[in-house]
DNA sequence: ATGTGGCGGGG
DNA sequence: GTGTACGCCACAT
């Protein structure tokens, strides 16, 4: 028995004689002995809930399939107490291959918890938030060729979690950039060679291969274009990197390398358990991805950060330096490549600062995604490429498992259109009184939703809807009933997170390390995003938790404070000129009543 | 006003 | 892979 300890850096399943083994991909950290690691665990079988007309007929009607094991068990579903039957099943992929049929059993009422892929699921059950270290009992395998057999490991979680700021520094974060041109638009991937590829890591690395020579001495010259891509093979394969970063990596470089690889038929066996780069479908666009390896491409998620007209990495760059990289226009690459003077020197210059621009912004960025990872409990390769809703949702299914409750299904198509057609009421906002205004003052509720959530205990699980109006808060105009007890589900999430943020922002005024303030400060930030976003998701009609009287109390809340603050304030002698939301600005006047 | 389609970004 | 999810603007109806 072998103990280890390593920070999770991503998380899938194997199947191996027809059984699911769930891999850990970890790096070690704080020893002599650093390297990549892979815990296998083969003790964890995927599960569902079925919500019974009749448990008793059910089980009966169940044992007609081949199931694992079929239990009765009570639990919470939103708030109300239910009997269901956990149904085990051998394999992940028996979930979708089996849920049609049970649902469609005349004893089933609902099929639950059936939509959560296999990793995320064991990462929730274990209490594993990647990003964090992980002990692990076992026999566990070094990197490289996993034909071992039946390896098992016991986890156990870290009591004291590691601070980020003594993970961040251990990670090896490489970032990289590839050059191709056309002398018609858009380099072709079928036709036009990749001419260059960049390096440039946070340890320092920095190298530039081309098929060209180059005075520079950061430029390494190969033979041809197939030696540029073992190149770029042998490159990570060296490096070794926890992290890679790349802009627009998944739509353009990704894509371009396997294409060109595919062409000169070079291995792109990129994979710490040697298995080849490939290409997930994940919603609208495709994400590329390389086992035990983040790769993390910061165009959509600079997207998602920075609100800017564009986003193209001379913009964003911009927008968080302030100054501006060496830039080539596109139309003008061909000529540089096809000059062999000052104009290709001024290419290979470019082509370097594209990478190092990417480890730039990935060193300011990425913090904040850790963070939230470590808080939400999904790999940083999922967090990344979520929008914030999603993130909040998978939280809330943790924070939900943690309760020991069962979660609400996603909603049908059908389902989701109907709530479309839902609409709510927004702030209030009253249109700017036109003109110069002397001596303005503002007033502004701090997290005026959040506060409200929580104050009105505005929840699912606690809204009424029976007749009585006792111990219960009612929304102005729609009259929407919630119990004053017991705390509901989400504002007592949302408590939380504000609570964490509170107790962040008080450690933050007594520290002075200006390490670890930033730190402090990138960890209150991801706290403020969950907890501001979710009292919008009431309204998203693809969230779980969805509910449109929850949305109508907060904001109809939200109007009723801000007018009777405004009220207030004319009363001692401001007279307001602009309101949107959560404030309004008024001028002061003096006051009304001499004393 | 509401519905559908295309795009961003990469060279 | 216990999958299939963006958000905005242009343009048409």
């Amino acid at each position: 028995m072998e103990n280890k300890k390593f920070v999770l850096l991503d998380i899938d399943y194997i199947t191996k004689n027809n059984k699911a083994v769930i891999r850990l991909f970890g790096k070690i950290i704080g020893e002599e002995n650093k390297g990549t690691i892979i815990a296998l665990d083969k003790n964890f079988k995927p599960y569902i809930y079925v919500i019974p007309y009749d448990a008793n007929e059910c089980i009966n009607e169940l044992s007609e399939l081949e199931l694992f094991e079929v239990e009765k068990i009570r639990k919470n579903d939103v708030g109300e107490s239910k009997e269901f039957l956990k149904i085990t099943l051998e394999h992940p992929q028996d979930v979708p291959k089996l849920r049609k049929k049970i649902w469609d059993l005349p004893s089933v009422e609902v099929v639950r918890e059936h939509d959560i892929p296999f990793y995320r699921r064991y990462l929730i059950n274990k209490g594993l938030f990647p990003m964090n270290t992980v002990e692990v009992q076992g026999k566990v395998l070094n990197s490289n060729k996993s034909s071992q057999e039946n390896e098992t490991c016991i986890f156990e979680i870290e009591n004291e979690p590691k601070h980020l700021e003594s993970i961040l520094p251990e990670l090896n974060v490489l970032n990289f950039d590839i050059e191709a041109c056309n002398p018609r638009g858009m380099p072709q991937e079928r036709e036009d060679p990749i001419n260059m590829i960049s390096f440039s890591s946070n340890q320092g690395f920095q190298k530039v291969f081309s098929t060209k020579n180059s005075s520079f001495d950061f430029v390494e010259t190969v033979p041809d274009e197939r030696e540029l891509l073992k190149k770029f093979v042998e490159t990570i394969k060296s490096e070794n990197p926890d992290l890679i970063l790349g802009y627009n990596s998944d739509g353009f470089d990704f894509p371009y390398i396997k294409e060109r690889a595919a062409i000169l038929r070079v291995p792109l066996e990129l994979g710490v358990d040697g298995t080849p780069l490939k290409f997930m479908r994940r919603g609208y666009r495709n994400a590329a991805v390389i086992k035990g390896i983040i790769h993390i491409d910061l165009y959509p998620y600079m997207r998602r950060y920075l609100q800017l007209d564009r986003h193209t990495l001379e913009r964003v760059y911009k927008e968080l330096f302030g100054d501006d990289k060496v830039d080539i226009p596109g139309d003008e690459i061909y000529t540089c490549w096809n000059d062999d003077g000052e104009k290709l020197e001024k290419l290979f210059e470019y082509s370097l600062e594209d990478a190092v621009a990417v480890t730039k912004i990935g060193e300011k960025m990425l913090p904040l995604s850790m963070e939230l990872t470590r808080i939400v409990g999904q790999p940083l390769f999922d967090v990344v490429r979520m929008a914030t809703g999603q993130q909040v949702e998978w939280y809330l299914i943790r924070k939900t498992f943690e309760k020991g409750d069962v979660f609400p299904n996603k909603p049908s198509s059908s389902k989701m259109s109907k709530r479309k057609g839902n609409h709510v009421i927004g702030g209030y906002v009253m249109d700017p009184v036109t003109g110069l205004h002397d001596n303005i003052v503002s007033f502004d509720f701090q997290s005026l939703y959040p506060s409200i959530i929580i104050s009105k205990n505005i929840s699912p699980d606690s809204l009424m809807d029976d007749d009585s109006k006792e111990n219960c808060y009612i929304s102005p105009e729609e009259g929407h009933k919630f119990r004053k007890e017991p705390a509901g589900f989400v504002p007592s999430v949302i408590g939380k997170v504000l609570h964490d943020r509170k107790r962040i922002k008080s450690k933050m005024k007594q520290s002075t390390d200006p390490s670890e303030l930033q730190i402090l400060n990138v960890q209150q930030e991801a706290l403020k995003r969950l907890a501001n976003t979710m009292y919008g998701l009431y309204n998203h009609s693809s969230f779980r938790w969805y509910s449109i009287n929850c949305s109508e109390a907060i904001t109809a809340w939200g109007r009723y404070y801000i007018k009777k603050t405004m009220e207030q304030s004319e009363k001692q002698g401001f007279k307001p000129i602009y309101a949107d939301t959560d404030g309004f600005y008024a001028t002061y006047i003096g006051s009304l009543e001499d004393d």
